[in-house]
DNA sequence: GTTGAGCGTT
């Protein structure tokens, strides 16, 4: 089981391959996905990564963690556990 | 524009 990243700040144009794209460059990328809105399909700016180890998780929140994509601030970090479920 | 979602299932 590997550690799972946060990532926001993403443009709204962003797509899974872009992130898996860029978080190739720090290591071997499990997992991405990324988070839309259920009702309208909008998305929501954030998604999730999950690398190969944990430490190419942290290479990947530490070389990514403050960069830019498309003029937006990226936030990368140690995910939070998910909530049970949303309505 | 900031921490998913799935429900006779992954």
């Amino acid at each position: 089981m590997s550690k799972r990243i946060y990532v926001g700040g993403l443009p709204y144009s962003a797509t899974e391959r872009d992130v898996e794209a860029l978080f190739s460059s720090a290591g071997t990328v499990k997992e991405v996905t990324l988070v839309s809105d259920r009702y309208t399909g909008q998305a929501k700016g954030f998604g999730f990564v999950e690398m190969s180890t944990d430490a190419e998780a942290d290479a990947a929140i530490n070389m990514l963690n403050g960069t830019t994509m498309g003029g937006r601030t990226l936030t990368v970090n140690e995910a939070r556990p998910r909530p049970a479920r949303r309505y």
